[in-house]
DNA sequence: TACATATATGCATATTGATGCACATTTGGG
DNA sequence: CCCAAATGTGCATCAATATGCATATATGTA
């Protein structure tokens, strides 16, 4: 969720699911981001499952890891229909 | 999602789901937080369609709006499903 | 009508976290 | 080994927004 919400990791992931697994260079060509700032907040998403790294010489790739994007999002949504016939009677 | 990224909004969230449908007094006396803030909260999750409010008199009921909720959710999670082929090969 | 209760709002402050610079670290190429 | 490129980190600053008090507004009740 935390990810999702600021404008700026919102606009990363955009960026990461069109051009797909790129480096932070490429990613920060597109952005009005410092690289510095586009790093971190990918290893933020990193910490948190919605994307992958792979180190490749001075490179660092990173990936959505769009299964488990949507793994989450269905477990919250099943939790909530758990609840649902309490909540809303 | 602005509005379950927030622990004090997500706090009032699960109160209201825990107690169903209530006013902003019974919330307030579970919760440590000034009954102003959970009024304002309200009122920004009212407006992104998550919960439903009913005036009676002095009190204004708060309800979640799981429907909506579990919509919106599963909104994202097909958009995502859509994307994943590319994103992930 | 006067009063108490419930909620909403104005406002100043506090808090959280993003931002970008400077610099450190890592790595490949000559 | 030395340099340049790519990324990561420390740090000070800034911006967004949550917070709570004081107060306004609305509403039921004696």
């Amino acid at each position: 969720m935390q990810a999702l919400c600021e404008p700026s990791r919102a606009a990363i992931l955009r960026g990461l699911v069109l051009k797909g697994r790129s480096d932070i260079r490429t990613l920060a060509d597109e952005l009005p981001i410092d690289r510095s700032v586009i790093s971190r907040h990918l290893q933020t998403m990193e910490r948190v499952g919605i994307v992958t790294s792979e180190k490749e010489g001075r490179h660092t790739f990173y990936q959505v890891d769009g299964a488990t994007l949507i793994e989450e999002l269905e477990r919250l949504t099943g939790a909530l229909k758990q609840i649902r016939p309490f909540c809303c009677p």
